[in-house]
RNA sequence: GCCGCUGUGGUGGAAUGGUAGACACGAGGGACUUAAAAUCCCUUGGCCAAUUACGGUCGUGCUGGUUCGAUUCCAGCCAGCGGCACCA
């Protein structure tokens, strides 16, 4: 009768044993070789850990496990972001206060972590949400304020009507809301913003020093967008003032003929002040203006423009430029103006409608072409071989040569210098919600900002509010929130009532993991330089633009506080892939959330987590499908009858056993290492298949191959380790070692090509010479038959694997 | 439009210049069983040949190229996914 593998009775067992033995609290000061591994907390929205989760966090966590056998002090905290939009919509949709829903949904998560087997250092837990927490959010605020990263602006900002709050360039995903995805519109307001840009370039510098995904890092140099051109300063006929233009392709900058200014640009009313134009064009700048802000604009066919009645005054010696106003010009990238030309599709079209002169000053290599693009029958744009006909010193130079010398041109000509621009905005924190960090600043009789001192941090969420949503901020009504104000800090001062973006909250959780509820320090900065940046950080590609980029942004500007010592948090990143069903991303919404809890009950943690291992690599993630589970089943099962009957078996085993043992720890380490976790399921069930072959192996073989499974099923391993009589846990054994020598067997099998077609094999001694090789090679029966009567020309050996002939 | 990733049996996937399809799932056949489940054994990319089972041939999205040899490297294309986008 063969024992029966019960994993409910294993898991809980185990489960409390370590909890017990409190075997993944790590001593910060302590540990000698630090490994701090972290995966992107999650939001505890309501919803229970659907498989997604059990991909996202237990394979990393196999993975912790490999690195503490390895010898690593692995510190592999968890947290809850547990403020925001997430968590305040589930309260709303319980009927809960945000506190309680908050905290049920986090107790619930808990447990579900627990029963997934996880090796997290809970005494080390947080949560966003809590003013121990929160007091640091505000504190970051300040530390922001006193060194002028984060200031006040009135303008037109990003708002989504669903959510009823602002939000971040961001946040905005194809001129919808992230989260609910709502048309976002654009609304005046005075909100906080965080000097993001004032990084832009040390944001692309540290890139370069990061094992990032490639991916990754290019979506952040997209997303920065730097990009260097002229800037020209031109005077405007009949004014006072100077304007600025940009622009990235100055090679054909000759033939520029008009000048375009955005619709919703300051300037425009300025331009016309007074004259005969201004009604009308204001008219017509308020109409784009209003219609680009909400969101109804059509890119593709509203393509309008209208006179101002003014002049660039002949920048170039070749006439004035007329400035219109274009409906298509983004009013904040570059300086909101555009010199334009024959030579840009778009300035073409928009000259050809409204019938304003054009000229060419490049033209292609072909005659019939060139007269055609003279007679301005089509545009013709960045043409590499183009060729260009003035200014004078450029004249017969290609398009593609002649950037340097028309730079060189332009500055010995004072027309204009180099200049660099970026499409990164700055970092819009408030919120008009309720459950978030408030914002730390009280605002005096007068209504200029204060910032409150560090001493009433935490600065408390009030709770005598309606938190529900309603456009404007929920705690501008709290009774006590002004009351608290007035009494420290006098009569007529009022609070800030907007709350902090949650992307706040998690730009910084990584150094408070490290500061252990330390509510006197940030972070102390022994524990800082020893443990930071993270070694290895998990998470989801969709945060490459938003968490990643503000993280970053955060610790470097840290780093310039004298706050900290690393200013790129993350040393290496990896995103998991996503697993999907039918196609689709799991949402409630949908509802097409596979819950993992009915198969974890029937098959057990172990089992699970296998599977997610199974279904391919770590990255890839892939679509959700039950068909396969039964086949990691079965080798848990097979693991767990066939392993605990070898209990004190000694003796020599065949030599079969001992190559497929080096051979399967060498793969396994190798495997996890690259965080290939199918490979090295793989290799242990093709061990197993070996030992059943031979007959079963001895306690040492079977001990080992315990401590190669425990990473990946840590509970069935604890229990088989124990069952073989090892001593203690078997997540604290060292990883095995496997030796080189043992790899090798007597003989290999080579095989033999001819005209690069395979043709047979054989069997030869390790180690064989070429010509040895290659004579038994031709000895093989059908591959003599393919030589019979041929020249060869070629003989190739690779050593222990391959004969090839070429005839 | 621009940038990036991906494309292998019925399915998940393996192999990053050297025997394509490891390991599994599923399917078919068999053993055990009154029966079913479970378990065990055999077969399993297509086609041709063979069943005393020798072998051959095609095959990794498509078309070419480099090489003795390409899923792997190069060029062009197609499809799917992701990011950016009237950004001057």
């Amino acid at each position: 009768m063969k024992a029966e593998y019960l994993p409910t009775e294993i898991e809980s067992k185990w489960q409390k044993k370590w909890e017990e033995a409190k075997l993944f609290e790590v001593d910060l000061k302590k540990a000698k070789d630090p490994y701090y591994c972290l995966v992107m907390f999650p939001y505890p929205s309501g919803s229970r850990l659907h498989v997604g989760h059990w991909f996202q966090y237990s394979i990393p966590d196999s993975f912790t496990r490999f690195k503490r056998m390895q010898g690593k002090d692995v510190f592999h905290p968890i947290g809850f972001d547990a403020f925001g939009l997430p968590a305040e919509n589930n309260a709303i949709k319980k009927g809960k206060h945000p506190h309680d829903s908050t905290k049920e949904n986090v107790d619930y998560m808990i447990e579900q972590y627990k029963r997934m087997g996880c090796t997290y250092d809970w005494s080390k837990i947080l949560k966003t949400s809590e003013p121990e927490y929160y007091k640091w959010t505000q504190w970051l605020f300040l530390q922001m304020f006193k060194n002028g990263l984060a200031y006040r602006k009135e303008g037109n900002v990003n708002y989504c009507p669903d959510c009823k709050t602002v939000l971040a360039n961001e946040q905005v995903w194809d001129g919808k809301c992230e989260r609910c995805e709502t048309e976002v519109v654009q609304k005046p307001l005075t909100q906080w913003f965080w000097k993001i840009t004032d990084y832009s370039d040390q944001l692309l510098k540290g890139l370069e020093e990061i094992d990032w995904p490639e991916k990754t890092k290019i979506m952040q140099r997209n997303w920065i967008g730097r990009k260097t051109g002229i800037v020209f300063k031109e005077k405007v006929k009949d004014l006072e003032f100077d304007i600025e233009v940009f622009d990235t392709v100055p090679q054909t900058f000759m033939a520029q003929t008009f000048t375009i200014i955005a619709p919703e640009h300051p300037l425009v009313a300025k331009l016309v002040e007074g004259t005969k134009y201004e009604k009308e064009v204001m008219e017509f700048s308020n109409r784009v203006a209003a219609k680009k802000a909400s969101g109804n604009f059509d890119i593709e066919n509203e393509m309008e423009g209208i006179f101002t009645g003014r002049y660039i005054d002949n920048p170039f010696g070749t006439g004035d430029l007329p400035i219109w106003v274009a409906s298509f010009v983004v009013a904040d990238y570059g300086t909101g103006i555009v010199n334009c030309s024959a030579h840009d599709e778009r300035d073409f079209a928009f000259a050809k409608k409204y019938d304003i002169p054009l000229k060419t000053v490049m033209v292609p290599d072909d005659k019939e072409e060139a007269e055609k693009v003279r007679n301005l029958d089509y545009c013709y744009y960045k043409a590499d071989e183009g060729i260009l006909d003035t200014p004078e010193e450029v004249k017969g130079m290609k398009w593609k040569d002649a950037y340097d010398p028309i730079v060189k041109y332009i500055k010995k000509n004072k027309l204009g210098d180099m200049g660099v621009n970026y499409r990164i905005r700055d970092w819009l924190i408030s919120r008009q919600r309720y459950w978030g960090a408030p914002i730390p600043i009280v605002y005096d009789p007068d209504g200029k900002p204060h910032p409150i001192p560090e001493e009433h941090l935490p600065w408390e969420l009030p709770t005598d509010v309606e938190f529900k949503p309603k456009g404007k901020s929920p705690i501008a009504n709290s009774k006590e929130l002004k009351e608290r104000t007035e009494k420290i800090f006098g009569k007529g001062w009022t609070p800030e009532v907007d709350t902090m973006d949650t992307f706040v909250c998690s730009s910084f959780y990584q150094f408070r993991f490290l500061a252990e509820g330390n509510q006197k320090e940030f972070i102390p900065k022994d524990i800082e330089k020893k443990w930071m940046p993270v070694d290895f950080y998990i998470g989801g590609p969709e945060h490459a633009c938003m968490h990643l980029i503000y993280a970053r942004f955060i610790a470097m500007a840290l780093k310039d506080f004298g706050l900290v010592t690393n200013g790129e948090p993350f040393k290496k990143l990896l995103h998991q892939g996503l697993i999907t069903n039918k196609g689709a991303k799991m949402s409630k919404s949908k509802g097409n959330v596979v819950s993992p809890d009915e198969f974890v009950e029937k098959y057990g943690s172990d089992v699970f987590r296998l599977y997610m291992m199974f279904m391919g690599p770590f990255t890839d993630g892939g679509d959700w499908s039950d068909t396969g589970i039964k086949g990691v089943d079965r080798f848990a099962k097979r693991t767990y009858s066939v392993l605990s009957e070898i209990v004190n078996k000694k003796g020599d085993q065949s030599s079969a056993l001992i190559v497929g043992l080096n051979r399967t720890i060498k793969r396994v380490t190798e495997d996890i290492e690259r965080l290939h976790f199918n490979t090295a399921i793989s290799a242990l069930m093709e061990f197993l298949n070996l030992i059943e072959k031979e007959g079963g192996c001895n306690t040492e073989t079977a001990q080992i191959f315990v401590r190669l499974l425990s990473p990946l099923a840590p509970h069935l391993s604890e229990e088989l380790w124990e069952v073989l009589g090892g001593k203690g846990f078997v997540i604290e054994q060292d990883w095995p070692k496997f030796d080189e020598k043992l790899i090798v067997t007597d003989t290999v099998t080579i095989a033999v090509q001819v005209n690069g077609k395979l043709r047979g094999n054989f069997e030869a001694d390790t180690g064989v010479g070429k010509d040895d090789a290659i004579d038994q090679a031709k000895e093989v029966a059908n591959v003599a038959k393919f030589l019979d009567g041929k020249k060869i020309k070629k003989e190739i050996y690779v050593e222990g694997k391959l004969v090839s002939f070429v005839v």
